[in-house]
DNA sequence: CTGAAAGCGCTAACAC
DNA sequence: GTGTTAGCGCTTTCAG
């Protein structure tokens, strides 16, 4: 190998000589400058501009054991990442925050079973301060995971094994918006309008953001005709399904409130392909408030809305947080807490409101 | 079962002491173990899985000069993120691919202009070994940085910059549909479909994509009357606002190609609104078959298929190739060329085949 | 084929 | 305040 091309990046080796002093001191002012002289500062300051000089990230991993970065795993089936926009905002809400706090972002899709070994592997790397997961299953192996790593991790909406108060060392960090109260919100809605056979097109029931809502619809239909939910799968072509169904159990339906916008608006469809009009015959509530779904519907949607972008800030700030709380990952905190003792392992509920539109 | 706790991590040391031999050798087994005696190729991989034994990225990465990991920046306005899904299937493609190559995929999001200063001291501070960005407009700033820093860099869609074959040295890697011959054999689909007069709603037109799709269409009707264009923004409701305007001006339109699916989509509601039916008063093509969007419009569109995740994969494959040609990034490869002599500096143009549905 | 040794660039004690 | 000095964990000549 040949001596290093000129152009090769200056070292902080280099700023130091330049600015006439020590590396250490060179390293303070790169690092925010604290306790170091104001002229030095400015002396430094001046050979990193002149050089151009630029931190090595890998060295100061290695001996920080702080990467600046944070995984963010999605696991979600193909059909959903792409026909909802639900994912790509709340990565933009986590981007936001991280971003402002200067964190990468590392994207992890997970396409199949067998991805868990890659994933694991990586996260056990250090390559990242800590993680961020969504909507997890009941038998995701993710959890197990990231425990055994002992990496900081929030989860994004409700994790499937989360059912009561939880026991004893399982407290999780989520966040999720209030689906149960969303959802009571839009029956509340319908029936206030006058609506007497309110049904509702469900997700798909191993989410919690589904069964969530499907129990916010129970609370205040607890006598409700059985026949009067379908699931469906969060798609459009799966709330077109359901809709018809529920119209051949039921003709008489006069609302239809529907987990997703995405859903609402297949039912749409298939309203008026049978010949109903909405809202006057049947009125649709849809849940999201994605605007390129529920504003261009026609008729556009009146909805519950859940701030997505809010959640995915909120879910880098509460790993954010947990990370300038703990070292480089596991415990080894101050205080002489057994378990890893992140603050927030608290659940964030963020608050839903109704949007009236035209469908309702 | 090791049980390690995060912070004593076994090193490379550990399992060399635990097999019996060096760091040195230990090291050559971890990376493939190359020219070592099999015994101990045995022995050294017992100790690793022994020990739980996981290679410290950040110290591999100081001496490689390789970080194994590639930026992805989508400077895309916010609104087309989220209501296209092109996007998300276009990273979709990104990302198996580069986890194929074990490959970490870090995505920048570029919120306004401010942020490129952001990305330059990312992309300047060795984080990544090559980037991949998507379709710049005339003026991006990222280009120019990329090629300060000398980051192997692979676009998706032709840069706005790139008109003719090119100035020397201007050569860039990208990746793109074919958006004239889409376009073109959409147009002659109608024509062929005895459609008379056939209305074009454009994209943005700063957008390549946008204004190689009308080219298309002009191809095939050179002396069409300009009012038949009408320009959107690639949303729904671009498309709907385009359409009416097409309508207001000539009403005898009897058929509509739109530059995607979304507009279509727009376009189809305006229509119905209208009360014209489609297709028989209206014949009406999108572009992309983005399947949440073509599959269930109303009724389901005929489209140009571009195939998005391939062009992706492609784009990811262009940029692997690439690094695996070179060292860390510039140059210094074998002949003295001048500019970097990436060898995947041709784009690659996809095809695209169009798909019939009701709509036309 | 294997081991010894020299760093990669940086931060953090610990002296001065 | 500032400099000195150890490494962080790994790859890679270079001997043997």
């Amino acid at each position: 190998m040949p001596e290093q091309r000129a152009g090769d990046r200056p070292t902080l080796e280099a700023v130091a000589a330049r600015a006439g002093v020590s590396r250490a001191t060179a390293s303070r002012v790169v690092n925010g400058g604290d306790g170091v002289r104001a002229h030095l500062v400015a002396r430094v300051r001046e050979a990193v501009r002149d050089l151009g000089y630029v931190p090595n990230p890998a060295a100061r991993t290695l001996v920080t054991r702080r990467t600046g970065a944070v995984a963010v795993i999605i696991a979600e089936p193909e059909v959903r990442i792409f026909s909802d926009p639900f994912f790509s905002r709340q990565v933009r809400g986590i981007a936001k925050e991280l971003t402002a706090h200067d964190t990468q972002l590392v994207l992890l899709l997970v396409e199949d079973r067998g991805d868990y070994d890659r994933i694991e592997r990586y996260l056990a790397g250090g390559h990242v301060d800590g993680a961020l997961a969504f909507s997890l299953h009941t038998d995701d192996p993710l959890p197990a995971i990231t425990r055994r790593i002992g990496l900081p991790t929030v989860y994004g909406g409700r994790p499937g094994w989360t059912a009561g108060p939880g026991e004893p060392g399982s407290a999780v960090a989520y966040v999720d918006a209030d689906n149960r109260g969303g959802a009571r919100e839009a029956v509340r809605y319908l029936l206030a309008r006058g609506r007497e056979r309110i049904a509702h097109i469900a997700g798909p029931l191993d989410q919690t953001s589904a069964a969530d809502r499907l129990s916010g619809y129970r609370d205040e239909l607890p006598s409700a005709d059985p026949a009067l939910v379908a699931e469906g799968d969060f798609t459009v072509e799966g709330g077109a399904r359901a809709m018809a169904e529920l119209l051949d159990r039921r003709p008489g339906i006069d609302a239809v409130f529907a987990a997703n916008d995405l859903m609402a608006t297949g039912a749409l469809r298939v309203l008026r392909e049978r010949g109903r009009t909405v809202p006057a015959d049947v009125a649709v509530v849809g849940f999201d408030d994605a605007e390129a779904v529920a504003g261009s519907a026609d008729p556009p949607l009146t909805t519950v809305r859940q701030d997505i972008e809010g959640m995915g800030r909120m879910m880098a700030r509460l790993l954010l947080d947990a990370l300038a709380g703990t070292g480089t990952g596991t415990a080894t905190g101050p205080a002489g807490a057994g378990g890893d003792a992140r603050a927030a392992a608290a659940p964030v509920i963020t608050a839903t409101s109704l949007v009236r539109r035209a469908s309702a």
